[in-house]
DNA sequence: CCTCTTGTTGAGATCTGATCTCAAGAAGCT
DNA sequence: AGCTTCTTGAGATCAGATCTCAACAAGAGG
């Protein structure tokens, strides 16, 4: 929707920080607003480079840290390796699941658990500045997923009826 | 204390496994268990280099990997960039506080948490196998340094009374 | 104790994500 | 328009982690 405000303020603080505004970073950013979701750097390259929208990958590795200390978007590690960016929505703090058979990612609030991590780090003279919350596992249709590839096979295998199912979640066929 | 325990359980988890017990991996499992806290593979192969054990840093990483998979050690990115190894204490959920002045590490355990974390998982239909949470900010000791160095100079400086704060942060001198 | 098979190791090459270098280019003040 | 200074782009470089493959050794069998 209006990013019109985003785009504003980050207009003001290029400006406010004796930063230039160019065609880069401003398409950077539209890039980014238009995304959904955590998007990494390469993806992003590559989705620019897809609109015919001539930058480098210097560029956006540079811009998107710009983006992030004016606080317009959030770097985080939610899968493995890379950095994902997402752009930031005013004041809403949310989390993520990472279900680790699709790689889907879900966002969720929890007030409640904001409020112990305030208690915890008043309790040791934290000073915090953000924070990382993610919990991995399996969503919804990836349990589903496994079980079926469970069951069905009903022939005489080894047997393997204790622990030792940990290995076929990571790369179910597509 | 005992790591006797734990011993036990690797070895006949490799055994169980049809893994080799050799010298590199008994003795990165008594290195890791000799650690306090907190080690990276690159600090682990020197400090075993220092006891003039002999070993390589792709077995240091793959047999890592190996006591990763048997659950004897947990494997996150604390700082930013290296994986941090720990030994797990059985059954003890905690999480960490991440000093960004200093690079400290503190646990601390929080049950509310915990208990916050399965509702949202079970009201997504999401079946968890691991989480991170690490908050990162200023410890006690780090936020008392910037504040002093901040008022001394005491001096007419451009007086940026405002925002404009945050950079000082992150690298405060030695 | 010796042999044989097969998993494991080590040194270095390789991969990957991210950052740096520096000459060419352009924003924005005057 | 001219000039200063920040920014860009292409490729080099860096760091952490993983892979390759020949030499080695654990452990089963004799």
């Amino acid at each position: 929707m209006s990013d019109a405000r985003e785009r504003q303020k980050f207009l003001q603080w290029l400006r406010d920080r004796g930063h230039r505004v160019t065609a880069e970073r401003l398409a950077l950013f539209e890039e980014i607003f238009a995304q959904h979701r955590h998007i990494d750097a390469e993806e992003l390259l590559d989705s620019m480079k897809a609109r015919a929208l001539k930058i480098s990958r210097a560029t956006v590795y540079r811009n998107l840290d710009l983006l992030v200390e004016c606080g317009l978007a959030r770097k985080q590690r939610l899968g493995q390796n890379r950095f994902l960016y997402e752009h930031v929505h005013p004041g809403q703090r949310h989390d993520h699941l990472v279900c680790t058979g699709c790689g889907r990612v879900v966002e969720f609030v929890s007030p409640g658990i904001a409020a112990l991590q305030g208690e915890i780090c008043r309790a040791h003279g934290f000073s915090p500045t953000s924070h990382t919350l993610q919990i991995s596992g399996l969503c919804n249709a990836c349990v589903q997923k496994r079980d079926e590839a469970q069951r069905p096979p009903e022939r005489a295998l080894p047997s393997p009826a204790h622990v030792e199912t940990a290995r076929t979640l990571s790369g179910p066929p597509p």
